[in-house]
DNA sequence: CCCAATTCGCTCCATATGGAACAATATTAT
DNA sequence: ATAATATTGTTCCATATGGAGCGAATTGGG
């Protein structure tokens, strides 16, 4: 069996090749990653929430990348352990945290980042510019596309 | 927090925009799966192999798929229990099993298949027919250069 | 002011998952 | 032929994950 029989054969081409490539572009990555620096995907999740933004809650992050509560929780419990975080109280509203990303976080992240970015170059090696340029155009498209499903 | 920063911030944009649009198209189906019909991810994977090919022993899969061995053993035990699938040993090589698919796996196998394929109409109701079709000649060759990887 | 409803973050619990080691069988080398 | 090695599929175990529900805090309607 060869995987180009599925890819020939799947009723949902686009989609089918949209999970494919994530998943192999994206799993090894994850498991370095936590080999590396012992973080784990929602634990990733934060650390980029928090290296665009300051001064974010929690519950922004479950919103914005739909993870549960509990996930998110964990990650930023455990992210704070290791000094990758900060977590203050609200003074306004005293349940919420106010997070924040400390320098030693923002330098593990980094790191991740450029692993991430190696993977895509390694991705798209055999992409013209143009190609390039015209599948980015696409799916932002189609990301930007996203919020406004709410099915 | 906008969704919209981290697409536009990100030093990985496609592969980014990959990782998104997988997750908001394919997690939301395999819950409803799982909720619906009682399968999940890896017995999904399973059965979509044994639909495109008959006589299928569980390495193969494992290799296609790149999941870990146990995972496909487990998916394949449980698909036999439900009897979605049927297994009998392979006569030249006693360790291997032969597995196929049941008709009662490929029912089930279609109707999951066709909630995929409703989320990808929706994925890519805002594109174009020309769109489309640029598209998917993109992700196709992405596709195809994976196995040359072997990093 | 007060009680109901909501929100936030957390813990408990059931389950999914992967790594490692294992038994059974097949293959290879001498 | 037989011992060493490799392969197949499984189980064991540690951990990741999500759903449900919890207490604490806030908000809103009377």
């Amino acid at each position: 069996m060869k995987l180009i029989d599925i890819l020939d054969a799947t009723p949902f081409p686009i989609g089918y090749r949209l999970a494919f490539l994530t998943n192999f572009w994206r799993e090894p990555v994850l498991r370095q990653m936590e080999k590396d620096f012992g973080i784990i995907r929602p634990e990733l999740t934060v650390l980029m929430s928090l290296s665009f933004r300051k001064d974010v809650h929690a519950r922004d992050i479950c919103e914005v990348t739909e993870q549960p509560s509990n996930t998110v929780s964990r990650a930023v419990a455990s992210l704070e352990k290791k000094g990758l975080i900060s977590r203050t109280k609200d003074s306004v509203d005293t349940r919420r945290q106010v997070l924040n990303i400390t320098s030693a976080g923002r330098e593990i992240h980094d790191q991740i980042i450029e692993i991430f970015t190696d993977a895509e170059k390694t991705l798209l090696s055999g992409l013209s510019r143009a190609e390039n340029d015209q599948l980015l155009v696409l799916l932002d498209k189609l990301a930007r596309a996203v919020p406004s499903w709410k099915s």
